[in-house]
Order: structure tokens, then C-alpha cells, then sequence
DNA sequence: CACACGTATTGACAGATGTCGATATGTGCC
DNA sequence: GGCACATATCGACATCTGTCAATACGTGTG
């Protein structure tokens, strides 16, 4: 419960086991860079944003990436809901298609999660 | 099943839709990205990996990271196993306890990962 | 307007995952 | 050797997740 530690800085406890360890980051922010993480934690996930990332034009639409996953489609759709969810890719409808794209702040997002666990 | 239309197939495909889409990475590859993704797919091991890269001398044992994520003695072990797995964190065994420290590569590992998802 | 087509939603199911209590393993200390 | 302690493993359980077939929903085209 983010404990702010009033404990003696100094004694006996460091010397039985190793330091105290500070709290790290707190259940909420952990939480939201595990939903980015999450949202990268399956291969064929991996492999659509991939696709989408190389696409000519910088969009593709579900019929262009079912082959390549060699999933079915409401699979692919599913996968593709989960990453908008994530704010990693948007979507966009365009007559009877819909067109995703790499989202603006996707790699910003995944940045700062990265540095939100391991700062430099 | 891309529909076996016997009709002209080279020119209204692509006009129908987008382009093709290249083929984006390979099952292997994205296999591999996902697993290090999915270490950080759970709020609880992003927790305890902060904790870890926060902690005074670079390492804490099981015994400091219980008590700030709120978990038992066996889950915690257990994700530090995952961690261990996918090579994010060192486990050095030093007399009764076990030290854990961010891995050299664990940087090096999630930057790489991103950027085979999102190249530049 | 009816139809074809691309996509989304639903329902169902197997398998993976997070969690704990109980217990086993290993290590230092008396 | 025996005991206390830190950690790992096991067994069990509820939940989440990935997947597909079937179907519903929109949208352009005839």
C-alpha cells in the first residue's frame, strides 16, 4: 500500500537479507505499461502490426493481412481490435474496407513504457 | 481462400482493395518478440521488474519484492522465474538467498524487440 | 431495392496464465 | 546432526486468451 517507508533507514534489516527495495512503480502506472505490453505478447499480433508498419502507404486493410497470418478472419479482426485498443494502430473506414495504420504515438507509447520499467 | 474467381487477376485486385502487403516478419521472428513482450504482459512482473532495476545496488532477493507487490513467496518466484526465462533479470544464488538483477542485455533485448515491430 | 462483399460480433471451446496453500529443496547456524 | 529460514516446486483452481464457424452489420453496385 505505497508505504512511505518512515522506517529506520539504517539497521539490521539490510544486513539480514539485501536493501529494503524502494516500492517501484505503482499498481496503476504498472497496469497501463503491461496493457501496451500485453498488446504485443502474441506472435500473430506481432506479425499483423509488422505488416501494417511495411505496408505500402503505411495502411492495410483485413483482406491483405489474413493470408499472411494464415488466420480466419474474424481472428484477424479480433487481433486488429485488440491493437486499436492499445492505441497502437488506428482505424479507419473507407467505403466497404478498413484501412489500419501504425497509430502516431505508437512508438512513443512503447518508448515510454520501456523506459517506465527500465529506466537509463 | 482468396476466392478462386476466374476472372481477370492482376489488375482490379489491388484496385479493389490496398496494396498487397509484404509479408511482414516471419512466424519465427515474431515469435521470439512476443515472448519477451509477454514477460511484460502482467502488471505484477512489471512491477517487480522496476523494482528490481530501482533497487539499491542493482539487485534485491524474494524476500524484498513480497511485501511491495502484495503477493506469496510461491507467485513471486514464479515470476521472477518467468523473468529469468526470458531473459530480462539474473538469478544469483548467494548463500540462503537469491539475488535478482536487471539482465546486461534486458535493454538491449526489449529495444531490439520494438524494433522489429516498428522499424524506424 | 436487392444483392454481393468486406468487416464486426457472437457463441463455443481448448489451452494458457495467475494465484494460492502445501510441501519439497537447499543453505547456514547451533 | 538438527533446526530455522529463504526459495522453489507441486497441485488445484478460476480466469483470461486465441481460435474458429456461424451470423449479423454496413456499404457500394447492379
Amino acid at each position: 500500500m505505497t508505504t512511505p517507508l518512515p522506517l529506520a533507514p539504517t539497521p539490521a534489516d539490510a544486513a539480514g537479507c539485501c536493501s529494503p527495495a524502494g516500492p517501484g512503480l505503482d499498481a496503476d502506472t504498472a497496469t497501463g505499461v503491461a496493457r501496451t505490453f500485453k498488446a504485443l505478447a502474441d506472435p500473430n499480433r506481432v506479425r499483423l502490426l509488422s505488416i501494417v508498419a511495411r505496408a505500402e502507404g503505411g495502411e492495410a486493410c483485413i483482406c491483405d493481412l489474413t493470408d499472411p497470418v494464415g488466420l480466419s478472419q474474424p481472428t484477424v479482426s479480433h487481433h486488429m481490435r485488440l491493437l486499436a485498443e492499445a492505441g497502437l494502430v488506428t482505424r479507419e473506414q473507407r467505403g466497404r474496407w478498413a484501412y489500419f495504420a501504425v497509430a502516431p504515438q505508437a512508438r512513443q507509447l512503447v518508448e515510454s513504457s520501456v523506459a517506465a520499467v527500465l529506466p537509463a
